[in-house]
DNA sequence: TATGTAAGTTCGTTTTCTGAACTCAGTCTC
DNA sequence: GAGACTGAGTTCAGAAAACGAACTTACATA
């Protein structure tokens, strides 16, 4: 199977990676949280290839995550700007960087979150919806348990 | 700049992008999770081509991800372990695949997952360390502004 | 002897990425 | 009004990676 088929497997994680499983996509997503909206802008904080950027953006704005708005007319110039969508991956790669923070050897340094409700730094922690309690890896189980082989 | 030269940006996610950014990668953890060990199971799970599989697998070893371990002498055969570090990006999976439930619109059946403490189905919620309350988008800040500019 | 199995590697072809240069529409400076 | 500049891309040739299928290795079993 192609990667650029992924997106008709029936899993979330694959959905979720047929969209911003790219090399470089979740750095300009990074870029754009961080309130970059405009091509050079992506471009050079990343460093990949324009050509990759302009594949990248179109993806994202093809998939709702980003949305490309004229900014300015003479000259005719345009701007990419988070979606809801987009905005809602913060979470995910808010929990991603600090499992890298914690967990990879190499000393980068850390973010400095801060969270404006209580007005302390803070590290990300995952719970439980229900009883508010950490979720652990070993205090995870699965209902269906997802069938493991490919579908045929 | 070229990606597999992205372990060299000084940034928690360019970090986690390289250790597990790679196509197929996260869909190999995915399995990991769900119990899966072997060469072949990763390969017919996935349905990456064997070369990528096997590419991977060393990668994600060589990082400290998992671990090859040999089960059995004869013939010689080896399979694939979570690490701690690996088993820490349960968290990461968990909030990427909710994102994708909530945020995209293909209709995939949601992963079931359960919390053994307290026994109720439940979604990932991302809570701030300090105060327990939920953490937005718009309720973060950084300390240290992270610089947009690549720096030269 | 033949068949099967697990864990890969090899190979020729197709696809994608890379970096540099180029385009386009319009503005700004001399 | 000529030439340089800006932002947002596209184009192109060469390099790298992915693809699927076949092959290899080291044994076990029938």
């Amino acid at each position: 199977m192609r990667w650029s088929q992924i997106d008709a497997i029936p899993c979330p994680l694959a959905q979720a990676m047929s969209v911003i499983g790219d090399s470089w996509t979740l750095l300009i997503l990074r870029d754009a949280m961080r309130g970059a909206r405009k091509f050079d802008e992506f471009q050079q904080s990343t460093r990949a290839s324009r050509a990759v950027i302009s594949a990248r953006l179109a993806h994202l704005v093809e998939r709702g995550v980003m949305e490309r708005v004229q900014y300015e007319a003479h000259p005719p110039r345009y701007e990419y700007r988070l979606t809801n969508r987009g905005l809602a991956l913060q979470p995910v790669m808010m929990t991603m960087a600090h499992w890298a923070e914690t967990h990879l050897p190499k000393p980068v340094r850390s973010a400095g979150r801060r969270h404006t409700t209580c007005g302390h730094k803070f590290r990300p922690v995952v719970t439980c919806s229900e009883c508010g309690e950490t979720v652990t890896p070993e205090t995870v189980t699965f209902d269906r348990p997802p069938a493991l082989a490919g579908s045929k």
